[in-house]
DNA sequence: GGAATTATCAGTAATAATTACTATTATTGT
DNA sequence: ACAATAATAGTAATTATTACTGATAATTCC
């Protein structure tokens, strides 16, 4: 992966943020700075530091995938309103207490939702 | 909400699923028996009945919405190579003990994943 | 039961997010 | 500096979903 000014840009902007913005946003932001820049090349530098680990793609629902420039092991919370993405503090463990997270966040919570990842047993198979 | 054969027949076939398909293959299900019957009309009644509460609308991740027939309270695990989503038995309790509900599954687990859904200050104070 | 009303339907067009393609440009190793 | 090649801008294509429209069929009222 070379070192370029399109991708120290999206980098540098991705980290600032705290607010997990989609990638129209980031390139609406990142354009200010590079007016040149094009949107495919915002999603082609998104997927390429998500794969090699440098930032975390969020797969929450909604209709847009959101990116998260801070790799630390941290939960979310998601207004169903408006779509608004904030950290929780505290990691994820099943131990801590959810209660004490989330209050302070002004949010009015509404469903706590559990996921788990992994691959299945026909794919496991195939894989080896 | 009047009651239609192809609303009856989208009905039927997610309950009896236990895959939590997506719109286009729950289309192409009941497609089999009503052979007529068009994808909008699909997509139309799956966001008139989770609305509804009748059936729960899957924002997992992936780029496409998914359906599950089953109301009840409970976990899922999806495949992160085919997309494959499974339920997990138990409830959603933090308390409840992960590692033994996903014994059994047969999946290699990844990540466990929690987000909180919830109503941000912002629109909190819009919606008074 | 039958006409009037109106939700729903099939088919198609439109939209939105994302990915793919291509000719050009920029970066890196020598 | 120069060749090799990864990355870019701009655009076209794809995919999932939503919106629209005239036709159809389910309910309502008599």
């Amino acid at each position: 992966m070379r070192k370029t000014k399109q991708r120290e840009v999206i980098v540098e902007e991705l980290m600032r943020l705290r607010t997990h913005p989609s990638a129209d946003e980031l390139y609406a932001i990142v354009k200010k700075r590079l007016p040149r820049i094009s949107l495919g090349t915002v999603y082609r530098n998104l997927d390429l530091l998500s794969r090699e680990g440098v930032v975390r793609r969020l797969e929450v629902g909604g209709s847009q995938m959101r990116f998260d420039g801070d790799l630390d092991e941290h939960r979310h919370i998601r207004c169903i309103r408006c779509g608004r993405i904030d950290d929780l503090a505290g990691d994820s463990k099943p131990s801590a207490c959810d209660r004490s997270v989330v209050k302070g966040t002004g949010y009015r919570v509404l469903e706590r939702r559990v996921e788990f990842l992994g691959i299945c047993p026909a794919c496991r198979k195939k894989e080896g």
